[in-house]
DNA sequence: GGGCGATAATTGTCTAACAAATGCGCGCTT
DNA sequence: AAGCGCGCATTTGTTAGACAATTATCGCCC
C-alpha cells in the first residue's frame, strides 16, 4: 500500500520511483495536466525522504513527463506530450547519437533521401496551400542575402520539415524532421560558398514547384539530385581537409 | 571559472548544470567511459551542494547520458550511445506519444508501410544471408503453436527490424525500428485468431522471398498487401468493439 | 604466495532547516 | 463600498552534515 514494488533488484530507490510513477502516468491513471501530490507526501508514500523522491522527480522532468512550478498553486504536474516535444526529443536523440558514432556522411545523406523519397507521394497528393506557401517563405527566407550559414541552415531544415507536415501523417512528419534534423547540422559543417546556395536554392525552388503540380515521379527526381549535390558538396569539403593535412603532417593541430 | 554561466534565466541549478554538463559531453571534452569527477568535487565546481548536482546527475541518467556506480573504483561515467540504446528511447518516445495522443489506427499504419517500402529497394539491394536466416528464425518462432499473442507481436516487431537492417544503413533502420516498435503494439490490441496469424506468416513468408530474390517491385507489393491486411484486422475489431458499445449503452464498464 | 579482512573512496540516503516564489485573502486606504 | 497592497500560507528549490551501503585495493596472516 505504500512503496509500490519494494525494489527492482537493488536498484537504487530514486530509479524503482521514477519507474513507478512513469508506469502509472502512462497506464492513464494521471491524465495530462494532472497535479501529482506534493513532494512530502509522495515522499511519505514511497517511503523515502524528500531529496531521494526529488532526485526520482528530476528523472521524469529530464523526460519531458513532467514540469514543476514553485509557489502556493505550483506542485508537479503531467506534462502533455506533444508532436512538437517529441520531434525535439527524437532530435536531441539522434544528434546525439550521429555526433558521437563514426559513420560517414553517405548514409546520413541516403537515409534523408529515402525518407523524403517515400514522403513524396503522399506529400504531392495531400498538399494544401499553407505547405505552398511555407515552402515559399523558407525559399524567400534562405535567399536573402543577410542569411548567414547558421540561419540558411536551419531553414534548410525546416524546408524538409514541411516537405513531411504535407503528408498528413504526423509520425511521418515526426520521423522524417528528427532524421533531417539530426543529419543536417553534421551535413553542414562545411561553410556554404554563395554559389553553394544558390544551386541549392534552385534544387528547393524545383522541389516546390513539383510539389506544387503534384508531380511525385519529378519530385522524387529533383530530390535525388539536391541529394547528389549535397553529397558532392561534402566529399568535395572532406577532400579539401584531407588535403591539407596530407602535406603538412605536423603543423599546429 | 567555476559554475560556467552563472544562471540560465532563472532556471533551477539542477537544470543549467545539467545543460552545462550535456554540452561538455556533447562537445567531446568528455568521451565515451571517461570518469566525472565526485560528485563532491563537481559539487563545489558548480558552487552548489550534493544533493543539488545530484539531480543534475539525476538528469543525465534519466537521458542514458551517464551511469555510475558506487564503490571505490566508482563514480559518474560518460555513457557510450549505441544505436541499440537510441532506438529503446526513440520507441519509448514514440510511443508515449502515440499511447497518449488521440490519432486513428490508419495513419498509423501508413507510416508503416511508407517506411517499409521506403526500405525495400535498398534492403533487395544489400540483403546478405543473415539477415535472410533471421527473417527465417522469426517465422518459425511466429508459426510455432505455443507462441502467444504477445510473443507473436514482438516477433513482428523483430521480422520488420531485420527489413530495416538489411538497408545496411544504421540510421534508416534506427527509424525504421521506433516507428514499428511504436505503433506495433497499438496495431495489436486486438488478439490474433490462429487464421490471422497464418495469414500474416503468409505474407511473411512473401515478403522474406521477395527480399532474397532481390525484386524490391514485388516486395513492395506484398508490402502493401500486409499493411492492407492488418488495417483491415483493425477495421474489423473497431467495428466489433463500437457494436459491442451500441446496443447495450449502460452495462459495466 | 595466496586468501582474507580492514580500509578508503564513492555513491545512496536521511534529517532538518532555510530560501524563494507565487497565489490568495485580509486589511487598510480612499 | 471598492480597490489596492501587503503579509501569509503553500510548495518547490537549496543547503548542511551525517550515516549507510557498496566495492576495489592493499596489507596482513597463514
Amino acid at each position: 500500500m505504500n512503496s509500490a514494488e519494494p525494489d527492482n533488484r537493488g536498484a537504487p530507490a530514486s530509479e524503482s520511483i521514477a519507474e513507478a510513477l512513469r508506469a502509472l502516468i502512462l497506464e492513464g491513471s494521471l491524465g495530462p495536466d494532472a497535479r501529482l501530490p506534493g513532494e512530502q507526501e509522495l515522499a511519505q508514500r514511497f517511503g523515502v525522504s524528500r531529496p531521494t523522491l526529488r532526485e526520482a522527480l528530476k528523472r521524469l522532468a529530464a523526460q519531458n513527463l513532467i514540469r514543476t512550478r514553485r509557489g502556493a498553486a505550483g506542485g508537479t504536474f503531467v506534462n502533455r506530450v506533444g508532436w512538437e516535444e517529441a520531434r525535439e526529443q527524437l532530435a536531441a536523440t539522434t544528434t546525439l547519437l550521429v555526433s558521437t558514432t563514426p559513420i560517414d556522411a553517405e548514409p546520413l545523406a541516403e537515409a534523408r533521401l529515402t525518407l523524403l523519397l517515400a514522403c513524396a507521394p503522399l506529400a504531392c497528393a495531400r498538399r494544401r496551400e499553407a505547405h505552398l506557401a511555407a515552402l515559399q517563405a523558407e525559399i524567400a527566407f534562405a535567399e536573402a542575402p543577410d542569411t548567414d550559414d547558421r540561419a540558411f541552415c536551419a531553414s534548410d531544415v525546416r524546408f524538409h520539415r514541411v516537405l513531411g507536415e504535407a503528408t498528413d501523417n504526423p509520425l511521418l512528419a515526426l520521423h522524417l524532421a528528427g532524421a533531417v534534423e539530426a543529419v543536417q547540422p553534421l551535413l553542414n559543417m562545411l561553410s556554404y560558398r554563395m554559389r553553394d546556395r544558390a544551386a541549392i536554392l534552385v534544387r528547393h525552388r524545383a522541389i516546390a514547384e513539383r510539389l506544387e503540380a503534384r508531380d511525385s515521379a519529378g519530385m522524387a527526381t529533383e530530390l535525388e539530385a539536391l541529394a547528389a549535390y549535397t553529397l558532392a558538396l561534402v566529399r568535395e569539403a572532406q577532400k579539401l581537409r584531407a588535403a591539407r593535412r596530407t602535406p603538412k603532417a605536423g603543423d599546429a593541430d
